[in-house]
DNA sequence: CGGGCGCTTGATTTGAATCAAACTGGGTGG
DNA sequence: CCACCCAGTTTGATTCAAATCAAGCGCCCG
């Protein structure tokens, strides 16, 4: 069985009275519609001026297109994360990465009255976008860095941050090889190569091309042929 | 003579009642501690876990170094722009880019507590983070895949934009090349030689190499060989 | 007046894109 | 049930854009 929304809330919302916590993930819950998005299914429809979303499973990823057709992923967001935090930018289109993605929307005048109700909901949304300028600039940083090579390494431990499946070692991939060329601005065939340099160095394996085990763990800190 | 906190304080809150908004930018101005920097001089000492600031004159740049000694700009504050809207990060260094650069620092929770005395005041610093994150995911987009050719271009676009000298025809860089190139991720070599191919094509003249006239505005819509 | 920083230009090298092709596994339809 | 198909992945060969190496110029500042 899926967490619900309730669950999910529960665990965000951060307040030391449990019967205020609860009173709040209640009104947030009540206000939430929940979606079911597939793979590669756009769900722009649920965030936009008057919309707020929060993702509940699954993934979503945010990206624009250019002209000559590329696609430039500009972030991922997994669970406990937010869409849409600033006004709708037409440009950026939303996307569910895997089936089964679940996303819960609000209004956003309605959930702005909850977080002056609640304080803790006020609370949580300023984090989050604290923690997305954080996520953009560490992704900034990635993308800057010199070599292809450093920028998948730094990808995949990011990665294992953010997932931490068990015990920070291994993680399943949410995305394809496409989906991290196109976050990176780098060749799909790139990221192959460099996948598999990094196995055959013994810094990762490869129990299916999805699942990582991160072995040489210093591997993401420094430069190397 | 140059703009005083106030001044600009004045300019940047937006409030209906008059009287209302004299209080803010008095509570504002009282609040600052205004710092004078000279070029290449750290000025991370007014930024922290309880300061925040504002730049009220010249230019701030946000950048990391790498342990190979690359240094990658992040992010460039101009006037009206805060620093440290998050907390802080010790991997991230600031500088002023420019003599006479001015900033004001507030102490975080004093500016809070401000904010919730003048709503107008919580309204300039949420609007600066979505500002912040707007800029943020363009730059991401800059940076992704696209030629040095296309990050120039759109750089100097993105310039003529913020600063918008006179009529938005021509723009004074506030940064040197190697501030560009380290901000774009590629060398300085590429960024001169990109300039000059410019302008050779006649998209844009150079009266000095900080004074660039855009001549080509469609110059930064599509690619071009 | 000298020195250094910022800028430009040229020659060479190299890392990654592109082009091309084969393999894998899971799902679908016959 | 099996064959096929296709999206995702991998590997190889070639090309190309940008980094690197190298050097000269102008100008502001000391």
């Amino acid at each position: 069985m899926s967490e619900t929304a309730s669950d999910l809330f529960y665990f965000l919302l951060h307040n030391s009275d449990p019967r205020e916590r609860r009173e709040a993930v209640a009104a947030v819950a009540a206000a939430a519609r929940e979606t079911r998005c597939h793979r590669n299914q756009p769900c722009n429809s649920v965030v936009g001026r008057h919309c707020i979303a929060c993702v509940l499973s699954g993934a979503v990823r945010k990206f624009a297109l250019r002209s000559n057709g590329q696609r430039q992923i500009v972030d991922l967001l997994i669970r406990g994360d937010f869409l849409g935090l600033g006004p709708a930018d037409p440009g950026f289109l939303f996307e569910a990465v895997s089936n089964g993605t679940r996303v819960a929307s609000f209004n956003r005048q309605r959930l702005n009255s909850l977080g002056v109700r609640f304080p803790m909901i006020a609370e949580l949304i300023q984090r989050c976008t604290i923690e997305r300028i954080r996520r953009l600039e560490r992704h900034l940083l990635i993308q800057g860095r010199i070599t292809a090579n450093e920028k998948v390494r730094a990808y995949l431990a990011e990665m294992g941050e953010r997932i931490a499946s068990n015990g920070g070692q291994a993680v399943e991939l949410p995305v394809t090889r496409y989906d991290i060329a196109d976050h990176l601005g780098i060749a799909v065939e790139t990221v192959s190569r460099t996948m598999t340099a990094l196995k055959r160095r013994g810094c990762i394996a490869l129990r299916t091309p999805r699942h990582v085990e991160i072995h040489d763990t210093s591997m993401l800190s420094e430069s190397s042929a």
